[in-house]
This record gives structure tokens, C-alpha cells and sequence, in this order.
DNA sequence: GGTGTAATGTTATATGGTTACATGCGGCGT
DNA sequence: ACGCCGCATGTAACCATATAACATTACACC
């Protein structure tokens, strides 16, 4: 993908993310990274726009917050995400369908940029523990 | 819907959604309110919480902000929305695919509770603003 | 070296959302 | 009627998320 190498601050915060089981928020991220360097939410936020558009990071709107994906392809996929509200963890799924469905909502007179898909719920492990209070 | 009555707070944010063209965010509510006596985000945020229960408000999560609905069936329906991101004018739609692709994402252990599923864009009004420029 | 441009850093501020606690008010047992 | 409880609403303070505005550095080109 064209759109440039990753500097030192773009690989500590794809680190940060890929060390997480869960999805960080920008200031999750700051934290992990102030050792190297960074202070600011700002220079975090830029470092994760150029990291989404290569695809290598999604954000996950319902949480405010951010994931390594976890595909092959960071080119061009539409995943869509399973997240539980309890523990926070997230699945990444591919399903062809929804860009069909989404380009029918939309219609021919709208240009696509994104789609957003959240399955929002309650995963077995969390219900396991809330079902043995 | 058993969730309860509205009261006059809840009457006049569905108002001031209702009278809206596009998405208000919860402090767009509560200036436009505010002469009705509300006087903090809490009580805007409760209000939203009880009218998206009842199905009659939806939150849009790309835009941190919330509309009315307008479908005549409040209950139980899996909408799905269209937004441009220059105007920020939604169009919401419906898809019965998407329940079944969120169930097969999901799996049988997950217990989902709401789908969203945003088309994020450029409307073609906005796309013929641009190009004139 | 000088100069223009893009990337990065710094500070401050706008916007979105929640916590904690106070107050009011209707049921209900006595 | 009275006091007590439980729940809805009000108020203030606070935390969390995101961007604006401006300063600085890095680097290509002349």
C-alpha cells in the first residue's frame, strides 16, 4: 500500500494493539507508549488514521475503540465485528454479503467509504460468569 | 412497549429529534431543550437510554449521535443506516439478511442483544457540492 | 546555505459521557 | 396520618474522547 513506511510511533502503537487480547482506546494506547516517546492524543490519533487507512488497524465505533486486524489481506477486506459489552473482546468476521447489502441500501448515487458492522452482545464466557453469581 | 410512559422530558428530546433533519448529538438535545427545563447531559443521556428501549430513538455510533426513528414498527427491528459523512444525513433501511449473518458470525454461545450497521459515505448531494468547487 | 512543503511535536480546548450524591414523590405497612 | 422504603428525577463535578491551532523539525530542491 502506498501510503508510506510506518515511522517508529506507528509501530510501537500496532505493537501496543497487537499485544492486547482486546481493543484499546487512544488513551490506552498513550499510556502503553509514553516510554517511547509519546505525549500528546493528537500524535496517537494521527498514527492511527494512517494505520486504519492501510488497513492494518479497524476501529471499533461502538466501543470508541481500536483493533489489530487480524486478516491476511489488510487491502480491501469489510470485516465486521463480534464484540462482547461485557469483557470487551472482539471477533473479527468477513462476510461477503454485506457489501451487496450495503451497496443496495445505499443506492447508486452514494459513494462508499466504509461499513461499519457490530454485533453487539453478551459472549458464552461472560454469561458463564454471570449466570454462577 | 412495557418500559413505561413518557414523561415531559422525554417528550420534548423526541420532539427536538422529530424536528431535526438529521442526527443531534446529546448536547445539540440538550441546547434545544434547555429552555424546557433540562439543564444537564445526565438527564438528556437517561431520557435517550428510555427511548431506545422503546425502540423509538436510534444512537448513530460513527457519529456519536441519535435520531428518531421512523419506522411504524418500533419493536424489534434490526435497522441499518446509511450516513454521509459530509452532511451527516442518514438514511435508515432494513435488511433481513443481516440477522442471519450476525447470528452466523456470532455463533450459538453468543447472546446478541443489537446489530449495527452503518454505511458510511459521501450522499450525492454533497458529491455534486465538491465537484463544483 | 536558503526556501518551500510535509511530517511530527506541543499546548490548549472542544465535545461526548458518567459518577456520586441530593431531592422529590408515590406505595405501603402500622 | 405517619414514617419508611424504593425508584425517578435533578444537580454538580468529573472523566474520557477527539480535534484545532500553532511551533518545530526533516528533508527535497534550487
Amino acid at each position: 500500500m502506498a501510503t508510506g513506511m510506518l515511522n517508529s510511533n506507528d509501530e510501537r502503537i500496532l505493537g501496543a494493539l497487537a499485544a492486547s487480547d482486546r481493543p484499546l482506546s487512544a488513551y490506552d494506547i498513550l499510556e502503553q507508549v509514553r516510554s517511547g516517546g509519546l505525549k500528546a492524543p493528537v500524535q496517537v490519533y494521527r498514527s492511527l488514521a494512517k494505520l486504519q487507512r492501510q488497513g492494518l488497524v479497524h476501529r471499533i465505533e461502538a466501543l470508541n475503540a481500536f483493533i489489530r486486524c487480524c486478516q491476511a489481506d489488510h487491502g480491501g477486506h469489510r470485516p465486521g465485528f463480534v464484540v462482547c459489552r461485557d469483557c470487551g473482546r472482539v471477533r473479527e468476521f468477513e462476510d461477503q454479503r454485506m457489501a451487496a447489502i450495503a451497496e443496495s441500501a445505499a443506492g447508486s448515487d452514494f459513494d462508499i467509504e466504509r461499513i461499519s458492522v457490530e454485533v453487539l452482545g453478551h459472549c458464552g464466557r461472560c454469561r458463564g460468569a454471570a449466570a454462577s453469581l
